[in-house]
DNA sequence: GTAGAGTGTCATTGG
DNA sequence: AGCCAATGACACTCT
């Protein structure tokens, strides 16, 4: 109770002080020293603003993972479709020289390569035709080529034989290279550079293929070291019959770590607002973020106008005025005549026009000139100060003492019924302007705020200026110069939004690019990964032993030295070095 | 009636 | 110490 009533006496007193604070008798007071509410409507709206926030981030986050997870976004139409395996075929039957093959080994041995290598051509053809589109599209990160990697129909034969399974987890420690092999029906060993390393000297079995011998191999890749491009270390003598496609393979490695790369690329991919629906969002997010609108940003041109801090904000409405001003402002030095008249000409403060005319200084010219850029907006182009002079601020029923004194208070004024064409012509004018010529202020306002400070105080020399009067002069400049400063902080604020904007895009463009680059590199490396198979089998198939009789696969298995060389070993000897190689990655990661 | 944008103003801070 | 620019916060008008 005693609270309230105190409350009340307060409220009273504000209108107390209100009213005398209306009658301007401290010209450089401000309202806000008298509000008692002030800091409680701060507490209020910090608090709105906070809620309103964390919900709209929980929701944003929601959805996009919501569309992450079902369907896959065309960049160019924003058009969603189920998430689909473009086969990548690489080129087999040019690595296979199948002239020279015998035909049933040909067919035992490349079977499992073969299979289905002529169906998913269309396929590939869907491939190409999005790679190509991606290429035109610098902007564009297609969610599918993200898909590419770990979503394939069930009857993909390349996935099934190479690479990619379609039911293949992406974490699960299956390599390409392993569900190649196990798809063979076959268990082949690798080339492997360590065979040197090998105790194979004392091997009887073992027989060194002279490279001459290879000559589909050399004419094919020259004089490359297969063993050094394709396989590394790891890689030899992956699979056999007891391994099965559980053994490592250096490559599936690396696709694996790729792939899951690509989980989350995708999932930026996607938030990244590649259609319209998420692009909304994360507008939206940019915006509760940013706590500022960025409508104005958010134009057609504002992408282009953002190119240049200097030339970004005239690219939208909102952001014109204040960068104009702004931009004018730092040219005041040249241009301060105009600015004070314009900077305050927005303000409709009512005044006795005879005696705003008989003040001393006061300049018909200067009054024109406020008329004319009121009437006529589209003059305010050219001059940048004048571009929000139609923003009537009819609030300011200002702390003037003969405002108040002459004027009926603002709810009546506000109802427009004594809106003539004095007082027309009086909105022109700014609060302080209406000041000042009530205090019979001999200097125009834009003198006041725009002199330096040495010309601002020789002019106060050279009039006999009463103390209200250098109040309120003080209070102009004052006032003048922090509006200008306000003009340039929000432009700067504007600028930066789009500049950062501008980032956020460079930085997605470069995202685009490099998941093209990557998945344009997993391509070749697939494709190559089936030649060396195909030649593999080839040059197994044309061994013969010392009675012209093929070599087993299950007994033996090639590996490739790093000299260029290729080794026949028994498979026993590839599986222990298939073994060896299976426990090094594994401590390497403890 | 309400929300958001635009603007002017004040208080504060740091150069 | 005074001046000034920058900026957050608020009030107000307009759409």
């Amino acid at each position: 109770m005693g609270w309230e009533s105190h409350l009340t006496a307060a409220s009273a007193d504000i209108d107390l002080i209100d009213i005398l604070w209306r009658q301007d008798i401290d010209l450089g007071a401000g309202r806000e020293i008298f509000d008692y509410s002030h800091r409680q409507k701060e507490q209020d709206v910090d608090k709105d603003v906070g809620d309103g926030a964390e919900q709209e981030d929980t929701w944003s986050g929601e959805g996009a993972e919501a569309l992450a997870r079902n369907l896959l976004v065309d960049g160019e139409t924003g058009e969603s479709f189920p998430a689909q395996f473009p086969a990548d075929i690489s080129s087999i039957t040019e690595a296979v020289p199948s002239e020279s093959e015998p035909p049933g080994l040909q067919n035992n041995l490349l079977s499992p390569l073969l299979t289905g290598t002529e169906s998913p051509f269309d396929l590939e053809q869907q491939w190409q035709d999005l790679m190509s589109i991606m290429e035109m599209q610098a902007m564009e990160v297609n969610t599918s080529t993200s898909e590419i990697l770990y979503s394939a129909p069930p009857g993909d034969p390349l996935s099934t034989n190479y690479s990619l399974a379609p039911n293949t987890p992406i974490n699960q420690n299956v390599s390409l290279h392993q569900a190649s092999l196990g798809g063979c029906s076959q268990d082949f060993s690798l080339f492997s550079p360590e065979a040197e390393s090998l105790p194979v000297a004392g091997s009887s079995t073992l027989l060194p293929l002279v490279p001459s011998n290879s000559t589909s191999l050399n004419s094919t890749f020259g004089s490359t070291n297969l063993a050094g491009l394709f396989f590394p270390p790891q890689l030899n003598g992956t699979a056999n019959d007891t391994a099965g496609p559980e053994l490592p393979d250096p490559l599936g490695g690396l696709l694996d770590e790729a792939m899951l790369d690509e989980i989350s690329l995708m999932d930026l991919a996607i938030e990244e607002g590649f259609n319209p629906v998420q692009a909304s969002q994360l507008e939206e997010e940019f915006d509760s973020d940013s706590g500022l609108s960025l409508d104005s940003s958010h134009s057609p041109s504002s992408l282009s106008g953002s190119e240049g801090s200097s030339s970004s904000s005239s690219s939208s409405s909102s952001s014109s005025s204040s960068s104009s001003s702004s931009s004018a402002s730092s040219s005041a030095s040249s241009s301060f005549s105009e600015e004070g008249a314009v900077g305050y000409s927005s303000d409709s403060e009512t005044l006795d026009l005879e005696e705003a005319e008989g003040a001393v200084g006061y300049q018909p010219e200067y009054s024109k000139f406020c008329r004319m850029s009121y009437q006529d907006p589209s003059q305010l182009s050219c001059l940048p100060y004048l571009e929000h002079v139609g923003h009537n601020h009819t609030y300011n029923m200002a702390p003037s003492a003969l405002d108040s004194a002459d004027l009926p208070p603002p709810g009546t004024l506000k109802k427009g019924s004594k809106e003539k064409q004095a007082d027309f012509l009086d909105k022109q004018m700014s609060r302080d302007e209406h000041r000042a010529r009530a205090m019979k202020i001999p200097f125009t306002n834009d003198k006041i705020i725009n002199l330096p400070v040495e010309e601002f105080n020789e002019l106060l020399s050279k009039y006999q200026l009463s103390e209200a009067q250098l109040s309120l002069i003080r209070d102009i400049r004052r006032r003048g110069k922090n509006k200008m400063a306000a003009q340039n902080c929000r432009k700067r604020k504007l600028d930066t939004i789009l500049n950062l904007e501008r980032d956020v895009e460079d930085l997605q463009r470069d995202k685009a690019r490099l998941l093209r680059e990557k998945v344009e590199f997993l391509r070749s490396l697939r494709q190559m990964k089936q030649k060396v198979q195909s030649l593999y089998q080839e040059v197994f198939g044309r061994l013969r032993d010392e009675n012209g009789r093929p070599y087993s696969p299950s007994q033996y298995a090639l590996q490739y030295a790093g000299d260029g060389s290729v080794l026949l070993i028994p498979r026993t000897l590839a599986d222990q070095q298939a073994r060896r190689q299976e426990r090094k990655p594994k401590d390497r990661r403890k």
